[in-house]
DNA sequence: GTGAAAGCGCTAACAG
DNA sequence: CTGTTAGCGCTTTCAC
């Protein structure tokens, strides 16, 4: 494991081994320009024998065009994300890219140094979560020079390419779902609003839509913590605690309202007469459960591979709504 | 949004800005060497002014070290490789290293392609998934210069450094956990196993325990599907249409017992009075479900925090067991 | 303490 | 079709 010790052949070494000139190999390595199949083959086998990897960092350097993709996501603990950078993946793989991610934990502060540090690689583009970023961080994304894609949101103003849907809409459907099903005492269960801007928009939208029936939430229950199952558990309890009144409740998302259904089967709630459930994102947890819960699905893959494809494929800057869908599950 | 117009401004332009020869300015971003305060000043003006940023393609192919680190991981859909990443995260971003991720779909020859797109960057090192490789990926890693971790598991011989524990240990652990508790008719639920090898590992350690115990499976089902809630959940109706005498099901991770966990509930089986259960992972759902489900719970933050830490501080090839932990729960 | 010069390994015009 | 010549933007001696 001596490590350092340059065991890497370099093209020029290649070339003399071939018998030819430096361009010529890096002709043949991409397939571009012209030569002969006789200089292919020699040099084909000199790259086999001497096991030589192109040197990406020198190729891009002298190319100015570089094959990286920067993705920066605020978390992997929730697969929301990780579909996303699979959608991403999915388009960027056959093009020959390379990914590389950045995680934010939901925090401008961090994902403005995150843009810094990817930015230094002088990517071909950055995809970035969302539409809200600090004053600097949508600065240099606009002055970098490569194209830019926010994803997921689309409640806002972007800087180039914008992949996503409506927040506000979607918790607007939600509350007018629950309301059509003539619950009226509903409230909600959330977790950090300050950092989760996403959530914040769809809780706006559902009560937006709450006033325009003339309701209002019963009441919240917003946990300072991350989203998780245990979360959701924990706050639904304590909210049933204070308003024991509720007909119906609104998740944050997936995650929570699987902990609220959790807590529902242990103790013996009924879901739906005694209490409904709503969640977003449409994992597949909650439409594997006993029994299926109502939420939001969201395309996620294809917001990541539209990015994608959008950003390099040079298109206009513009703002793609891919929309969303009600899944009404047995929870309602 | 126009891109390829060089906006950029380069060492060289910083340089003249602030009155100073390009050596001076590199030494003042990196704080090594020796320079004025004055010149300090001078250069942090001009960068500001310039809204300079260094360009690390051109930086590492000077000092041909580069900091970039590749990892490779099969999945992003289960929970596990996540955070696997966030341990990576956690140990590289302090030091200033950026990540690559790559994902290798269980496929092995995906895999190869993936490190040779990864070592054209020149890694400091590559972080991979297993200790099962491809021939002429395992050679290209030995060869590639930089540092090797594989991650997870122990059971084979590693390249450089290994970090993980041992499957077979854990299905052992596992069977004779079930035997402890009295439990005789066994079936086991998995899916595509050609791939998984460390599920597969995992069953070979449970039926070598099995076997020790004068037992032996009673059934199994494996689906050719990827791993998943549901994949759990129409594994074990279809095991028990066949075997309807198990008392105890293996499961080989926690989204498939969730999803078995999930049709007891539905068809009302008692756990684990008619039916105990059994997975691997230890991931929150199992913990927060109103049953927690007995599973082996695996470090796996500390694993890519611990693999990351030792292939970039220079430490000798070694193998590390990081153990696992086997939590009851409530369902055996 | 600081600048000039010489590359890092490759690609991209050029001639030939 | 192919070799030679310049760099890409930076780091790194090495004199001054």
């Amino acid at each position: 494991m001596d490590r350092q010790i340059k065991a890497v052949a370099t093209l020029a070494e290649v070339a003399t081994a071939a018998g030819v000139g430096a361009s010529t190999v890096s002709r043949v390595l991409r397939g571009r320009g012209s030569f002969s199949d006789k200089a292919r083959e020699r040099v084909m086998l000199a790259v086999a024998k001497l096991g030589y990897v192109p040197n990406r960092i020198a190729g891009t350097l002298a190319s100015a065009g570089s094959r990286l993709v920067g993705v920066i996501v605020p978390s992997l603990a929730n697969i929301v994300f990780p579909e996303i950078l699979r959608g991403v993946g999915a388009a960027l793989d056959a093009s020959g890219h390379q990914t590389f991610i950045g995680i934010s934990d939901y925090d401008l502060e961090r994902e403005k140094t995150l843009i810094a540090a990817m930015l230094a690689w002088r990517p071909a583009a950055v995809l970035v979560t969302g539409l809200e970023h600090s004053p600097q961080a949508r600065a240099m994304l606009a002055n970098s020079g490569g194209r830019v894609a926010e994803m997921i949101d689309i409640d806002g103003d972007g800087i180039d390419i914008v992949v996503g849907f409506s927040h506000r809409a979607a918790g607007a459907v939600s509350a007018r779902h629950l309301i059509s099903r003539g619950y009226r005492r509903i409230g909600y269960v959330g977790h950090d609003l300050a950092h989760d801007t996403r959530a914040t928009k769809r809780l706006a939208g559902f009560e937006a839509a709450l006033q325009e029936a003339g309701l209002a939430l019963v009441d919240r229950e917003v946990t300072p913590a991350p989203s998780s199952i245990e979360a959701g558990r924990d706050g639904l309890e304590h909210l049933l605690a204070r308003a024991p009144v509720l007909d119906a409740v609104y998740f944050a998302n997936d995650d929570l309202a699987v902990g609220g259904y959790f807590l529902c089967l242990a103790k013996r709630i009924a879901i739906p007469d005694e209490l409904a459930l709503f969640g977003f994102d449409g994992l597949d947890i909650a439409r594997a459960a006993p029994q299926p819960i109502a939420t939001i699905r969201t395309p996620r893959i294809l917001i990541g591979s539209t990015a994608a494809r959008l950003a390099l494929s040079g298109e206009p800057a513009q703002v793609v709504n891919v929309g969303f869908e009600l899944s009404e599950g047995t929870t309602t």
